[in-house]
DNA sequence: TAGATTCTTCTACAGGTGTAGAGGAGGCTG
DNA sequence: CAGCCTCCTCTACACCTGTAGAAGAATCTA
């Protein structure tokens, strides 16, 4: 489908040249079809964003790996997979930017929904599991982000490797600890 | 001095607007500077977010309360200030993008450098310091970064409380455990 | 004070950008 | 076959952007 290849286009723009680069015509030229493609499927700027946006979100969710008896290694395997996705992540970042300033945006770029962490502290014994689940939520945020753009984009292992997963294993058993 | 006012309000833009609204003259618009005024300090566009950059890492640097005695609570009240400081911190962040494709940018920006949290993490008795220093600086970028533009920027506390602060410490003290 | 130097403002211009609409190509329905 | 509709391509235009240089104002030095 013409849409999909349009926004898969702005994804990868946004990712390497920030939102910045996300213009009709870079996407046409980057998506190889004729100029005025993308002005067509998208009239409006922020009718593409919120394109972007909806793919993001589908091609993140098929890419969750839950596993009620090792929550850890689940977790580890989804967040690895999406440091390999650099680029959708970094799109999804830039995205999420985007959103402090267009709200109605927000509500597809959240991961974890709220309810779905507070059920997982209880699970896991927290006190209590409504603020626990939220610290899960920012501290898996902030793997990710730190393992891509900060300090961590240097220095730590590569994602997609077996050394990569055990790393981030180890960081959420410790996170989920109670 | 005239550069600091146009980086500042260089910095107020980017929190606003995103990359996207960086530009020469709308910096001028912002100051209040007559039109030009930007161009002439800061004759490429790059050259005026290295500016950004280097003012986002002076005024940063002069909010970090370290407590030896009470590790914790130091992090949560420098944390909470940066919540606080939302538009430079929300700079920061679209910066920290940028330096995705402008790697120069990232030694400015990237907090906690690897040393001094991994110093950290065996003064607390962590097994493997280098390791356990990363995850923390993982965790601390993640939960300013989830309470900011994540899911807890609109059902966490409002920052600037003592609630604030004592949510961000509760997170901290569990996340400084060996 | 006179001259040199720096700081500030203005203006120019070649390109890029968002958005809209006109019209063509191609296929489907009857 | 004709008519219709959807999809696609092209073109137009008003505006914004990065960057450069010219000229004036202010400040410093001797």
């Amino acid at each position: 489908m013409r849409k999909d290849l349009i926004t898969d286009a702005a994804i990868e723009l946004v990712a390497e040249l920030g939102m910045r680069g996300l213009t009709h015509r870079a996407v046409d030229r980057k998506a190889g079809l004729p100029e005025g493609s993308t002005s067509a499927y998208f009239r409006t700027r922020r009718a593409l964003i919120e394109g972007l946006v909806d793919r993001l979100a589908v091609q993140e969710q098929a890419e969750i790996f839950l596993d009620p008896e090792d929550p850890a290694g689940g977790l580890a395997k989804t967040l690895d997979s999406w440091l390999v996705e650099r680029n959708r992540t970094l799109a999804r970042y830039a995205a999420m930017l985007e959103a402090t300033h267009h709200p109605e945006l927000k509500s597809i770029l959240v991961h974890s929904p709220r309810k779905r962490a507070a059920e997982m502290a209880r699970a896991l014994g927290h006190e209590d599991p409504e603020r626990a689940g939220a610290h899960i939520s920012a501290f898996l945020e902030g793997l990710i982000f730190y393992r891509l753009v900060g300090g961590g984009s240097t220095t730590g292992p590569t994602p997609g490797t077996e050394e990569s997963v055990q790393d981030l294993k180890k960081a959420i058993e410790k996170a989920l600890r109670p």
